[in-house]
DNA sequence: ACTTATCCTAGTAAGTCAATAGGTTTAATA
DNA sequence: TATTAAACCTATTGACTTACTAGGATAAGT
């Protein structure tokens, strides 16, 4: 499925904020940035969208950032997902109103509704904790090869 | 999730053509228009696009119109998404060269290949005939309603 | 005070979407 | 065989969305 920068990158930010904020050290935009080579600039927007959802808390000021309004194991994918794109989760569906049958009303109750319905049920089962848990592993054996 | 008119429509237009080709006659262009009110040079578009995958078969000249390619239970959504659009059903994500951790490969793998797998398994369960089935009953209860 | 960070409002270039326009080709039929 | 009805083909366009960038205001730690 196509999924905008907005959205992929959002649940990079939360997986980094997921590691990097050990001990309720708050992570900077500038640090997210860095590490995965995206704009700064660009991510401001993405994670006040997050912030929005009240999936992250910023903290303002020096030595400020983000940290998890709540546990990764309670933030799911259904969350993340909506709160950076309400599209994808929703149907919201061309109008029927003008079809002279009702061949657009049948499809979207026995086509899309239950795609959405499927598809909700599948990001509601993930949760951040467990791909931060497979990023972190991944990056670690990243940096090991780089000593080899 | 959203959808664009052009995979709307072109569904649409399949239940239409399973519907009302019945003994082999071909279905025009200006029927499936005038009977949903969608745009016949639109629709024109459309129909090329589910020729070019097979699906169904034009004929030119007088008398012409479309007919299935297959018998509609031989059509699942799966073939019908993705001729209109591919990348519903597969997966082109954010380029991760960049990335100076893994984070982007692992959310690919770990989120959105899962992802694109589990719908692909759902749609590839759904054919034409199951929704052109609800599309005629729907409609003919509807066409009775008019009538009381 | 100074620095470091989030927060907030605008703007914009490029791309995609949803059509529209105008013609060519093919086949049935009168 | 002329007419007509249809698919087929190529190009264009306006509106909208995406993926940023710019420039500042606000807040908090040192």
């Amino acid at each position: 499925m196509k999924v905008s920068t907005k959205v992929e990158f959002g649940i990079i930010a939360l997986a980094d904020i997921a590691i990097n904020s050990n001990n309720g050290k708050a992570v900077s935009i500038a640090g997210i940035s860095e590490r995965h080579n995206i704009s700064a600039k660009y991510l401001e927007h993405i994670l006040i969208a997050l912030k929005q959802a009240n999936l992250i808390r910023g903290q303002k000021g020096a030595r400020g950032g983000y940290v998890l309004a709540r546990p990764s194991d309670k933030i799911t994918f259904f969350d993340i997902i909506n709160a950076l794109d309400i599209t994808i989760l929703s149907g919201s569906y061309i109008d029927d109103s003008q079809d002279n049958s009702s061949f657009k009303t049948t499809v979207n109750e026995c086509l899309w509704d239950k795609m959405n319905l499927y598809l909700q049920d599948f990001v509601k089962k993930i949760t951040l904790a467990d791909v931060a848990e497979q990023c972190r592993t991944a990056n670690s054996e990243n940096e090991y090869m780089y000593y080899i």
